[in-house]
RNA sequence: CGGGGCGUAGCGUAGCCUGGUAGCGCGCCUGCUUCGGGAGCAGGAGGUCGCCGGUUCAAAUCCGGCCGCCCCGACCA
């Protein structure tokens, strides 16, 4: 799948492809059902299905949502007309288990969280989506200013020459490049490309400003679009244009640019973990999966919920093949002169189709609170207009007080709309907290909490404020805790070539075992079970005892590796 | 680029075979009654039937060409 991070852009080699590929596709396609009811749903911890959800606050599940002992994992039927769910007559959303990939689009369709552009491969971030990278992008900049990086930006456009400096780069980047032949309606004497990344164009201008060691270590970052001209398309996950932030550092050594590299992996792990509530698994990308252009390339990968990885962020060691392309010099403290050593690395909207898949139910949205563009959200419920006013008053004041204590809370005062039909579109958009506020509530000086994740109970109103907070602690725990457990009952150890095989044929998830280090069998794996070496994974993540034996060709291992069908 | 499918109101669709008033559901607007889990009634707005051409008294419908989209491949990852 291809890179999001700077790292984005790891281009592997091509591997012979061919025939056994193909025909590996088709047996998996056509035996996809024997596999089907196979593994027990690891699901289920994971989520709390609707009927689930409805059990819990005593309402009968609604038509069509409950089916939570259906495996999921699975998808649809192969070349099935299944999308074609038809949302305007029934108001459940596909499920996960009949159809993964319609289930996100209606995910995404039903939050209003992007829609699709008239330009193809091309996506219009909505309002709710773009609130969620907005809380994405404030945690992440957060994170990086306290460890010493700033803001800048540079330009869209990169002449074209530029790509070509670095003879791995170039090969990696041409073809997904759009390019700019005419401006102001004159044909361009260069022709510019619109940036893939911008390693070409940042390490020129550092080859300006970088002089001396003092100048040494010079922490860049930027939020920017990028573009690569994507043949297949899905939202977030990967279009033509998307965001990022593309951090661009210089170090006087190696040592120093390998920990950066390190520390930012780690700050995408952190991230991932306390933000997203998205267990990732970290470690080093095969020569094979790495950025084209970098010594190496370290990323976080996560297991979404039809097992499938989803590389959600990557650093790479650049070494000094930049700085060698594009002359970014200095000198050192002893007088002599040096190339620098370079870092890069970016997490991109495609964190906001990860954070979707990995927590969403059948319902829709599932968005843990942190990154909640409104953590709650206040329904009142009245009947008479001396009852609207009087609790419209009250949800107001609640308002208030939540502000107060700094939690992002919307009120929903529309009228004509049936508290009931409110629940359900919050549910869908995926609030973490609902708090239903009616006469009975006033009296009884307390509040209806609603969780998106299951469970309703009357809280007290006086001390609300702290309340939701550890509410949004335990459900943020619960969300990770529930992912982590997902993750696990998705994943093999120790695997043989057969339960490799097998696995990829079937449910998927990620297979742990040995790796001789040589392409030839990372090669043949990919051609007959469309499964990558996801990392090489670091120490904590390794397996214990470590295996010994190449899980393909049974040579000697020189290394674990972790492999999995990817987005 | 190859194989298959589809273009009718914002969304989903019927009608096409057998040419003759463009229909339904959801959504939207207005009003009244409703409101503790997807409200009801009444009244409305909204359509170059993908585009161009042909046949015909008459084309959503038949014929030809083109364009676009989706799926499976290829490509990419």
């Amino acid at each position: 799948m291809q890179e999001r991070g700077p790292a984005h852009g790891v281009r592997p080699r091509r591997p012979g492809g061919g025939q056994a590929a193909q025909a590996g596709r088709r047996a998996e396609g056509t035996d996809r059902g024997a596999h089907r009811a196979r593994r027990p749903d690891p699901e289920r911890s994971a989520d709390q299905g609707p009927g689930r959800e409805a059990a819990a606050v005593g309402v009968p599940p609604r038509r069509g949502s409950g089916t939570p002992d259906l495996p999921l994992l699975i998808p649809g039927p192969p070349g099935g007309p299944t999308q074609r769910g038809s949302m305007a007559d029934d108001k459940a959303l596909t499920t996960r288990a009949a159809d993964f990939s319609a289930w996100y689009n209606e995910v995404i369709a039903r939050a209003q969280l992007a829609d699709y552009s008239p330009v193809r491969g091309c996506m219009v971030i909505r309002p709710n989506g773009y609130a969620i990278w907005e809380q994405m992008q404030q945690a992440l900049d957060r994170m990086f200013k306290d460890t010493g990086h700033q803001n800048a930006y540079f330009p869209l456009f990169i002449p074209q020459s530029f790509l070509a400096r670095e003879a791995e780069h170039v090969e990696g980047f041409a073809p997904e490049t759009a390019v700019v032949t005419i401006g102001g309606g004159k044909v361009l004497e260069e022709p510019l490309v619109v940036r893939p990344t911008s390693e070409t164009i940042i390490y020129a201008m550092y080859a300006k400003w970088i002089q001396s060691w003092r100048d040494l270590p010079l922490l860049i970052n930027q939020w920017a679009n990028v573009v690569r001209w994507e043949m297949r398309t899905r939202l977030f996950l990967r279009t033509t244009e998307f965001l990022w932030q593309e951090g661009h550092t210089a170090h006087a050594t190696e040592e120093e640019a390998e920990a950066e590299t390190l520390m930012i992996l780690g700050i995408y792990r952190r991230f991932a973990e306390e933000w997203m509530a998205m267990p990732v698994l970290t470690g080093r990308k095969s020569d094979g999966e790495k950025f084209a252009g970098a010594l190496r390339t370290y990323a976080i990968e996560a297991l979404m919920q039809d097992n499938k990885a989803l590389q959600a962020g990557t650093s790479h060691n650049l070494g000094q093949n930049f700085a060698k392309a594009f002359d970014v010099t200095f000198q050192t403290a002893d007088g002599g002169l040096g190339h620098v050593w370079n870092t890069s690395w970016g997490v991109s909207t495609r964190l906001v189709g990860g954070l979707i898949m990995t927590h969403s139910d059948d319902v829709g949205l599932v968005c843990p609170p942190r990154l909640a563009q409104y953590q709650v959200v206040i329904v009142p419920i009245y009947r008479k207009d001396e009852e609207r006013v009087a609790v419209i008053e009250a949800a107001e004041r609640l308002q208030q007080t939540l502000r107060a204590a700094n939690i992002r809370v919307h009120l929903d005062a529309r009228d004509g709309l049936k508290p009931g039909a409110k629940y359900y579109e919050w549910e869908s958009k995926g609030a973490p907290f609902r708090l239903e506020l009616g006469p009975r509530d006033l009296a009884a000086e307390q509040v209806m909490l609603a969780r998106r994740t299951g469970g309703k109970e009357p809280i007290p109103m006086a001390g609300i404020g702290d309340r939701i907070h550890v509410e949004i602690d335990a459900m943020q725990q619960a969300l990770l805790g529930a992912a982590v457990a997902r993750r696990e009952a998705g994943t093999i150890r120790g695997a043989t070539r057969e339960q490799l095989v097998e696995a990829m044929n079937g449910a998927g998830g990620f297979v742990y075992g040995g790796w001789c280090g040589d392409a030839t069998c990372e090669n043949d794996i990919k051609d007959q079970t469309k499964a990558t070496i996801r990392v090489l994974p670091d120490e904590e993540f390794r397996s214990d005892p470590a295996p010994t034996r190449c899980i393909w060709c049974n040579r000697d291992a020189v290394t674990e590796a972790v492999w999995a069908k990817a987005y």
